[in-house]
DNA sequence: AAAAAAATGTGCTTTACATCACAATTCACC
DNA sequence: GGTGAATTGTGATGTAAAGCACATTTTTTT
């Protein structure tokens, strides 16, 4: 019987949440909505505006994981442990205004609704999904493989169907692209010219379209995982 | 309110969740209890026994996650999307008895009650934490961090202390630390050379001491994060 | 105790990327 | 539309780790 249960929160976790949340916040661009270290108090959701999450190495580089918008909530696990640190930053790309609720609230009440529970707990895994592939890709496969994973994610999240090929409609920057793969800005500027060398893509004006994504797809062995999680955000 | 409540799950999943499994099953010491690609149907939990979480590469090699022992939970956290697909090797590395339970009647259970549903979610995060941090050693601090990570956490796992440091107290070739480190047996081999060299470590018969735990931690820019998720298991 | 198998240790070569440096191009804004 | 800043493109060089080959040591089997 549990399974016929609607799952708003999948499907929409704002319209599930938002009536629980505490309050609102309105946050600008270029400022950070939490940084590594920090303790946890909230769990968010987008109202408006786009903010990536990401992790900062020892040596001052970015990995970028994720970039969140409308609707999608955004939290650390650790939330529900005791005294959760974040473990990411969480930066703000353009003005947003973001629901929060606090993490007292929040367990009270996934406690009170099991409904709301087990959709969280979807959300969990899914989430957990995401990280984890992206994370197969980046170790599994060198630079290639998180260049062409991260390629295919962004087809999956940001793609446009054109007469010819994908368009990945948002802009981006070597720089940011590089970010994404852990790699070096020159090292996914070579590989992006191989690849339009190749015919396999073409880009102008900071964005790029994918002629050829089974080539992507063959290259690293993708197992054609549901598009559902083989994505950015 | 809710923080008062009792934790059996995150303290002792088995004896919390026990009374609930369909059954036991019996598997033998070489063989798979499922393997990647294979459909998910349950959940389990250790009775007796030791069982090795791996991903296995495109060009055969294999990524070793962790090793679960008695108590330890074993499940792909998409057992709650549709039609869940295992991504992960579960290999039996000896003779185990093994609890499991259905999707469906965990879900029910997760549904009716509350305590196992937050206790889930929060077991789920701890794993999210352990994962999420060994990926981060991985990938950003190369091999020297992966194999550095992986012996703390050896350590954190498995230590015992001794007059002369901390004895990692199980059998470990190369190879398999290799495996864990998704680096080569070769590369293993020197950096352990070296670190002996430096009287980091020492070992025979397959079993490694740490002398200076603090040299391991300090090379890897180590967070000195709960050693609650800075586990192998 | 001998033979076979597995694991370890090490030199040499190759590869993938990072790093550095700088020129060419594109973009932003007064 | 011109000027400075940001971004892109590409060669040269350095470095960490993989790959290969093989000798040595340890463990297991008979």
């Amino acid at each position: 019987m549990v399974k016929q249960v609607a799952d708003p929160f999948l499907t929409d976790p704002l319209s599930a949440l938002h009536e629980y949340f505490d309050g609102i916040i309105n946050v600008r661009e270029g400022t950070y909505l939490f940084q590594e270290g920090m303790e946890v108090h909230e769990l968010y959701c987008i109202q408006s505006g786009l903010v990536q999450i990401s992790k900062t190495t020892s040596d001052g580089r970015e990995l970028a994981l994720k970039i969140c918008k409308k609707g999608d909530l955004i939290g650390e696990f650790s939330i529900f442990s005791n005294d959760p640190k974040h473990i990411f930053n969480a930066k703000v790309l353009e003005n947003s205004s973001i629901y929060f609720i606090k993490k007292e609230r929040l367990e009270c009440k996934l406690f009170e609704n099991p409904h709301l529970s087990l959709s969280f707990l979807k959300w969990m895994s899914e989430q957990y999904q995401i990280t984890q592939t992206k994370f197969r890709d980046l170790i599994l496969n060198g630079k290639k493989g998180a260049l062409y994973s991260t390629l295919i994610r962004m087809a999956n999240t940001y793609g446009v169907e054109t007469e010819n090929g994908i368009l990945i409609n948002i802009d981006m920057t070597n720089q940011e692209l590089a970010n994404f793969c852990g790699a070096t800005r020159e090292s996914i500027n070579r590989m992006l010219s191989n690849l339009r060398k190749k015919g396999v893509i073409s880009f102008q004006n900071k964005k790029i379209t994918i002629h050829d994504l089974q080539y992507l797809k063959d290259e690293i062995n993708c197992e054609n995982c549901p598009v559902s999680y083989c994505r950015i955000d």
